[in-house]
DNA sequence: ATGGGGGCCTGCCGGC
DNA sequence: TGCCGGCAGGCCCCCA
């Protein structure tokens, strides 16, 4: 589920509940997902007041009273449930203990956060908040697309002399942060660039266009995520889940739905992912 | 230094 | 129905 536009979604569905609010308890179910849990974490968080969340790339920081900010990463599968709060007109009431419910935030009030992931490529992660933006995590990453550092410049520098395809470069969360297959695929598509292309061999009109299509695409996700979040439709409460519509991704032999073309939608694969592309319009 | 591939996990879906 | 292979939106690490 997760790339910036997701997100970010969750970020703002999580904020009313947890901004300004105590942890009473935490629950945590296990010692760590893609890597230990730090030391204590339980009682780390508790007591704790959210004083804001903020996201960077694809990880959620809270920023907690204690003067330590919890680091959260949703990896490919996990989830923030949202209970025991109005969603809307309704009452979502505490669902049952579930598999994968590996840490569950209990806020002062009787709202209740689970992260809930089964694959376990999440994290979560405790640093002091001076300097969290030194996080070894977050440290190298790029620019944010939607962020004023990010431009055209900045891209062409990266781009230049790398023998790798565009796809892969734009993957690359050094380069750019909060980018992942699915809008790296949709970019592409709108900007008419094959993403076999080598990096290096993009034209300075090509990098151009690519900076605001970026923004573009990055921007309608939150705008769908966020209406879709504004009534609350989703029935459990979960955050971060709605249909986007994809022109490209998920959408092989499907005609392709730039105006005029008469291309189909074709599947790639790129370091061993999944690329989506029209081989007639995109060059 | 850079690029490519493997590995981490579980769940789901389609085909036989 | 059951089993199996393939696939999944992320990221780190290692090797050439």
């Amino acid at each position: 589920m997760p790339e910036l536009p997701e997100v970010e979604t969750v970020r703002m569905g999580l904020a009313p509940v947890m901004e300004g609010r105590v942890i009473a308890a935490a629950e945590v179910n296990r010692d760590g997902l893609r890597f230990p849990f730090p030391p204590r974490m339980a009682e780390r968080l508790t007591g704790a007041r959210v004083l804001g969340l903020r996201r960077r790339s694809k990880y959620i920081l809270a920023d907690l009273s204690t003067d330590e900010t919890l680091l959260i990463h949703l990896g490919m599968s996990g989830r923030m449930l949202i209970s025991g709060v109005m969603l809307g007109e309704f009452h979502h009431p505490h669902p049952a203990p579930a598999k994968h419910d590996h840490v569950v935030l209990h806020i002062e009030g009787g709202a209740r956060v689970t992260f809930n992931d089964a694959r376990r490529f999440g994290a979560m992660d405790l640093m002091p908040t001076p300097g969290a933006e030194a996080h070894p995590l977050l440290a190298a990453l790029g620019p944010e697309p939607l962020g004023n550092t990010f431009d055209e410049t900045w891209l062409a520098g990266r781009l230049a002399g790398r023998a790798t395809p565009v796809k892969s470069a734009l993957l690359d969360q050094h380069i750019i942060a909060g980018l992942g297959n699915i809008y790296v695929c949709e970019v592409l598509h709108r900007a008419a660039i094959s993403p076999l292309r080598l990096a290096r061999d993009l034209t300075s009109q090509e990098t151009a266009r690519l900076v605001p299509l970026i923004r573009e695409v990055l921007a309608e996700a939150i705008a769908a995520g966020g209406s879709s979040l504004k009534d609350y439709r989703q029935a459990d409460g979960e955050l971060g889940y709605f249909q986007h519509s994809f022109r490209v991704y998920g959408r092989e032999g499907a005609p392709c739905p730039t105006p005029g073309c008469t291309g189909t939608i074709t599947r790639t694969v790129q370091s061993g992912r999944s690329s989506f592309h029209c081989p007639l319009c995109q060059r």
